[in-house]
DNA sequence: TATATATGTCGACAAATGTAGATGTAACGG
DNA sequence: CCGTTACATCTACATTTGTCGACATATATA
């Protein structure tokens, strides 16, 4: 329910236990994010901190401690995006879909699909 | 061009800057953001480093420095919510109206309206 | 068993950001 | 002329985040 901030490197930490459907290792983790250059203690603080934050949970399993997230994917991104839409565009998603529709590329079919979904949203 | 990173505080004072169509000087800036709560210096603090970072350009007025925005509120927008897009949602613009919309408040309109954007731009 | 390997814990340091007190100064009111 | 203002600049301190190195320990292995 609280808003966990998580920093850019600690969301890829995040990413991957996202990723994993069932609680995932250090290790695991590890080779996950082999690739970002990322020192063996480095990797373990954010996922020291992140649990220190509430964003995920850690248990013993033999030597390694194995890790769930205790926020969802979707749950924390709601949280970005809404801060984002609060801040930048006061509060109305609608100024900001306007935005990004003028900046980002969309594919006709994407413009479709999205529009279908508005359909159905539409009451 | 480059990419500026402005904190929360220091976006509060953009906005203003932004909303001031002439180059505004610290005393209105100041009036503008009663309410925040601020010291004066601490306002002072985020305009100086605002100018350090090339988000604003400061002349000298009379006794007051006079602050004029060097990136639009429409170029910073941009860069946030692209990289919003790109960190939560893969790059994909569509994905990120997707969630949007399954999590903010859409009135009828407010869909009507960004049919009507989505249909002008398809080609 | 002596050792290399895998992990976790601590403490550190730097940059960015939020916030402000201390200082210095020039203009203003009397 | 002098105190009061109105500002700007500098320094400082706390927190968050990115990144480790140093250590301690348990485990696996030659």
């Amino acid at each position: 329910m609280k808003n966990v901030s998580i920093g850019d490197s600690e969301f890829e930490i995040m990413k991957v236990v996202w990723g994993a459907d069932e609680p995932i290792g250090s290790a695991a983790i590890g080779k996950a994010v082999e690739g970002k250059g990322w020192k063996r203690t480095t990797i373990a603080t954010f996922l020291a901190r992140l649990v220190e934050k509430g964003a995920l949970a850690a248990e013993q399993r033999g030597k390694a401690l194995y890790y769930t997230p205790l926020i969802s994917e979707r749950e924390y991104k709601k949280q970005r995006v809404s801060g984002i839409v609060k801040s930048l565009f006061d509060g109305s998603a609608k100024e900001m879909v306007a935005a990004l529709f003028e900046d980002e590329n969309f594919t006709d079919e994407d413009i479709e699909e999205l529009k279908a979904v508005f359909d159905n949203k539409e009451k």
